[in-house]
DNA sequence: AATATTTTGTGAAATGTTACACAATAAAAT
DNA sequence: ATTTTATTGTGTAACATTTCACAAAATATT
């Protein structure tokens, strides 16, 4: 994963399981536990105790037979990895009902993410003076760059994302999640405008086939 | 994948190309176009040829040597599959922000899918004559018994997840998509009071561990 | 102190997924 | 009609990911 040759793919699913842990460890913290077995963290976010291990040999965190591992030293190394020793700063950019709703997700405050402001194309949505601010789209670039934003979320109509996108990465937006109900993607257009080095990580939420997902597994359960 | 032995990992995969693969090939035959190549359709979903045949293959989809595949004959044998002839009807349970744009959500229409009611505890909520109706949550389960549906969304309050949850499988659900911000599953709690031979499938719409996931892509991207 | 038990750590095996390679085939060119 | 070219189809290889298996180690028990 880290050290060794690594795929996005495997990337995401590894960032996952850290979450997950994160969250059941914060659980267990809560509750006065101060140390914890593979099996049972394995079973508590429905992986072998063996994925768990080599998780935490990736991260070098060391365990003890019959002692397993302790709480606060996973959450250290799973929080230096993310680095989430404060909360990272993201922009939303279409402020409709999703927009919106993801300016204020729950989520993100537990999960070490924050939303600091709303960008919107629709004069009617901005107010600068929102407990998260939301501005107009041409303020984009100016707040990026004065904020060093580098990831953000698309929550526009499909019609708008790509145009959208190009902004955002134009601002220097460098990662977004795309809620938009179209598929977008990193293309070759970008590479003539921006620096060579540096592209945009762009990932979809599929929605739809996600649930056309659980429609046909639902279907196949039946049978 | 189909007649396989086949994991949901490797389904969701699957089906997750197959919807591109329709989307794409409803923009090709928009645009005129009759037949398609499989290095050209790999290219527009960032999948390789031979990833494409194998899908292809998998679906009995012939083509034929410097001729390509039809488009009409692939997506007919798509939506056969996905069993897309009419719109799949599901329901959304939690209607604050992200509850209303997903009733709203455009992306189902053209994916095949509808959301035909929503429900919320909120009394304020409630609007029953709406486009999509809004009804009180009590009347969760006469209407999915009612409607047939098998598949909903979760967009509550993460404290409030596992009881919803828990009236919507006890209501009939036997898919749900879980945005609200706590990782949801089917334990053994349920299976004593379902019946045995089918349980309830649970998605987790992971929000934060996607955008950390992708604060962590850009970060290497830097270094 | 010795033994039993339970867990970690990790090399290797198994499984899953993707890509390669090329024979076969069909359309295009001659 | 024949040859050339470009693509499909698929067996197999390569690679990625997960699981197995067990030695080693540390705690618990005797």
């Amino acid at each position: 994963m880290l050290h060794n040759k690594m795929n996005q793919a495997g990337d995401k699913k590894f960032i996952l399981r850290l979450s997950k842990y994160k969250r059941v460890l914060q659980q267990f913290k809560a509750l006065g536990m101060e140390r914890v077995f593979s099996n049972n963290l394995g079973d508590a976010i429905d992986v072998t105790p063996t994925t768990v291990r080599k998780d935490f040999a990736e991260l070098n965190i060391p365990g003890s037979k019959r002692g397993g591992y302790v709480i606060d030293e996973v959450l250290k190394r799973v929080n230096e990895l993310l680095e989430q020793d404060k909360p990272k700063k993201l922009i939303v950019v279409g402020c409709g009902k999703i927009g919106t709703a993801l300016l204020m997700y729950k989520g993100f405050e537990q999960d070490g993410l924050m939303a600091v402001a709303g960008f919107d194309i629709d004069p009617k949505k901005i107010d600068p003076n929102a407990t998260i601010p939301i501005f107009p789209l041409e303020e984009l670039k100016t707040f990026v760059k004065k904020n060093n934003i580098k990831v953000g979320i698309i929550s526009v109509p499909a019609e708008s994302a790509s145009r959208v996108l190009d902004l955002m990465i134009e601002a220097g937006i460098r990662g977004v999640l795309n809620f938009a109900p179209v598929e977008l993607k990193y293309t070759k257009r970008f590479i003539a405008k921006n620096d060579h080095t540096a592209g945009c990580i762009i990932h979809n939420m599929h929605i739809s086939p996600e649930l056309i997902n659980l429609f046909f597994l639902v279907k196949k359960q039946e049978e």
